[in-house]
DNA sequence: AATGAATGAGGTTTCATTCAT
DNA sequence: TATGAATGAAACCTCATTCAT
C-alpha cells in the first residue's frame, strides 16, 4: 500500500472526550456501541491484521453495519490509532496501580516481573502492537505521531523501582523479548508452550533487571 | 474458462528444477529474470509486508512486468513460500558450512554466537521472517505446509554443538529474541541501537545457551 | 485475506426475498436498480454471450458502476441464474396463466401450439437458454443444480393437456427444434425468414403432438 | 469479446496451401504438425467453446507449444475458419461420394436420410457450427465472410435429388432441428436419449423431406 | 446514530500475441 | 519449424469511503 497520500481528514463527527458523564439513554447507547466497535475491532486486528481485516466484518460482529463504523471512526486508521492509546492506557494504568498497593522496593519489582511474566497470556495485545509497530514502520508518515504518543505514554509510567535498575535499552529489550515470545508461542505452540514461554521471559527479566531475585 | 478440475489444469509453467546446466541463453535469461524476482521480491515484501505489497512493483522493480512474474510463479503465495524456502536453506547452509570449519566443541558454540548475534544486521530477513509467521498463523489452511518446511529446516541442521545444552523451548526462545529486537529495533532505532541490541543479544545467548562463556 | 472459512465468509449482500413490500425510498430504489441490472443482464448476456460479456457493460448500461453490480449479486455466474431463474419462471407462469383461461382440451393445445410458434419472435430468451445449456454442459460442477432447477420448473408446468398424448423426449425434441431454428434465423434471415420459421414450427408441432390438427 | 477493431492481419508465416505434395521429411513433419493442431483444436473448442479455449491447451494435446501454433496459424481466428472450411468440405465430399454411387433417385433420398439422421452421433462437429453460429452472430465484421463461404458450401452441394423437393427453408430447418437436439441430447441425455433424438430425426426429415417413405 | 446502496481505485490473475533464440 | 519468456490489455472481484435516507 505505501503512504497513501493525505486524502483529507474527513468530517469526522463523533469524538466526544467519552465523557465519563453517563448522559442521557441517548448518549449511552452511542457510547456503548463505540465500546463494542471497539472491542471488536481489537479482536478482529489481532486475528486478521490491520491491512487485511474488514471495517465490515468489525461492524457486523457488533451487530451493526459500516455506517456505524462511520459514524465513531472518521476513517479505519484512526481506529488503529484510538486502539492503541486505549489499549496502552489501560495496561499503563493498572501496572501503576499494581506499583502503588506495593510498599518496598523489592515487592514493587516482584510486582513488576510478575506483571511482565503473565502478559504473556494476553495474546491480543502482543498481536495488536505488533501490528502498530509494523504499521509504523510502514508508513513513516505516521511515525511522528505514533512516536509521540509512545513517548507521552512511557512518561505517564516512571517507574521509580525499575528506573534505577534498568535502563531503557533494557526495557525495550524487555518488551522486544515478549513479543517475540508471543509470536513464536502463537505460531508453534507445541515447540514453546506457555508454561516454557513463561519460565524463559522470568529468567530474561531476572538476567535484565539487576537485583531481582538475589 | 471450464470447471477446474480439482488438482488444478493450469499447470504452472517454471518448474525446472533449476538444473545446475547453465544451458544455453534461452535459460540463462530465464534464470537471471527469476532470480532478479525473488531479490526484488525480498526486498519489497519486507519493506511493504505481504499483503499489503503489489506484484507490479515487484516485477517492475525488476525492469518487468507483471506477466513475467506469472511466468515464473504460479501466484503470489507461491512466490512468498519460495522465498521462504529459498532464504531458510541459504542460512543452514550458512551456519552448517561455518560449523564444520570448526574443530572443538568450544569453537563451534562461540561460532554459533557470532552467527546468531550477527543476524540483528539481517533486517531483511528478520521482516520476512515475522511476515512468514504472521501469515501463517492467519492461514491455518498453509500451517501444515510451513510447518512441514520448518520441519525439515530444522532436521538438515541438526547441531551436536548445541543440540546437547540448548532444548527446543530455548532456541525458539533465542530466535523469537532476535525476532522481537529486531523489530524493535527497527521501529525504534533510537530507544535500542544496534550496539545495544547486539550486546543483549550476546548476554541472552549466554544466559540460554550453557557453557558459552565459562 | 483469512483463509476463505470453507462455506463462504463474505456473506453476500442483497438476499432480501424481494418481499412485496414496496417498503421506503430505500427499497424502492434497492428494487429499481436490480431490476434494470438484470433487465441489462439479460439484453447484453443474449448479446455478447456470457463467457464473452463484461459485468461493466452491463452496469454501465443502467448508469452505474461495477461496484453497484457487486451490491446485488455475489458474482458472474449467479446473476446468470437468477435470470434463468427469473425468465424461465415468468413464461411458465405465462403459458399457466393461459392454458387456464381454457375450457377444452382442444382449446388448450391451441392456445399451446400458439405459444409454442411465438416464441420464434423472442430471440433474447432463445439466446439466453443456449447459452445457459452450453454453460451447464462446459461446467459439470453446476450441472446438478441446473438439472435440479430445470426439474422443479417443469414439475410447476405439468400440462395435462399435453401430457397425455405428448411425452418427455417429445416436449425436449420441440424444444430443441425450436431453439435450433431460433439459431438459424438469427444467422441466416435470408435463408429462413420469421414466416418460414413459423410455418415449419407449426408443422413439427402438428407433427409431434397428435391429436392438435385432426 | 465484442468485434476487436482490426489489430492488423499478421506476419501470417504459414498458408502454404497444403499441397497434396508429400514432399520430403520435412514438409511432411510440417503437415503432421499442422493436422494435429487442427486436431485438437476440434476437440477443445468443441469442448470449452471458441472464446474460452486456450492456445495453450490445443497446443499442449499436440505435445507442442504455443509457439508451434503461431508457427501454422496467424492467429485464433483464423484457426477457427480453417477448421470450419476443412470439416465442412469434408462433411459435403463425404455426403457427395455417397449419393453418387446411388442410382435411383429414391435410393438417393434414402442415403441423404441415413446421412442426416447419423448426424446426431458427431456431436463434435454439431457444436463446432454452434459455436460458428454464435461467432458469426457476434461478430458482425465477418458475416459477410462466413456468408461467402457458407454460400461456396452450398453451392458445392447441389442435390438434384433434394433440391427438387425441398426448398432452402427447410433445408435450413433440418440444419436447425439437427443442431437443436444434438445439443438437447448433450445437455440432458436423460430427457431424450439417442435413440429418441434418431428416432425424431427421422420421422421430422420423413414430414420436411416429401416422397421419402412412401 | 445508523443504514446500506453506490462509487471507484486498486489488486490478482488470465491469455492472445510477439520475439529473441 | 518450434520454444517459451515476456508483454499488456482486459477481466473479475474487494473494500474503504461517501451519501441519501
Amino acid at each position: 500500500m505505501r503512504d497513501t497520500p493525505p486524502a483529507g481528514r474527513r468530517s469526522a463527527t463523533a469524538r466526544r472526550p467519552a465523557a465519563a458523564s453517563p448522559g442521557n439513554k441517548h448518549q449511552q447507547r452511542t457510547a456503548a456501541t463505540r465500546r463494542a466497535l471497539l472491542q471488536s475491532a481489537r479482536r478482529i486486528i489481532a486475528r486478521d491484521g490491520f491491512e487485511a481485516c474488514r471495517i465490515e466484518d468489525i461492524a457486523a460482529s457488533t451487530g451493526h453495519t459500516r455506517g456505524a463504523f462511520y459514524a465513531h471512526f472518521p476513517n479505519k486508521e484512526d481506529l488503529f490509532f484510538a486502539i492503541f492509546e486505549q489499549e496502552a492506557r489501560r495496561r499503563v494504568e493498572k501496572i501503576r496501580t499494581v506499583l502503588e498497593s506495593r510498599t518496598t522496593s523489592q515487592d514493587r519489582l516482584a510486582a513488576l516481573r510478575e506483571f511482565y511474566v503473565d502478559r504473556i497470556s494476553d495474546r491480543q495485545w502482543a498481536m495488536l502492537l505488533l501490528e502498530f509497530k509494523l504499521f509504523a514502520l510502514r508508513h513513516p508518515r505516521l511515525r511522528p505521531k505514533l512516536a509521540a504518543t509512545h513517548r507521552r505514554l512511557r512518561a505517564s509510567l516512571r517507574l521509580e523501582s525499575v528506573d534505577q535498575t534498568c535502563d531503557e535499552p533494557k526495557k525495550a529489550a524487555l518488551e522486544a523479548i515478549l513479543s517475540g515470545l508471543s509470536l513464536e508461542h502463537a505460531y508453534d505452540p507445541v515447540r514453546i508452550s506457555r508454561q516454557q514461554a513463561t519460565a524463559i521471559l522470568g529468567s530474561l527479566f531476572d538476567t535484565l533487571v539487576p537485583g531481582t531475585c538475589a
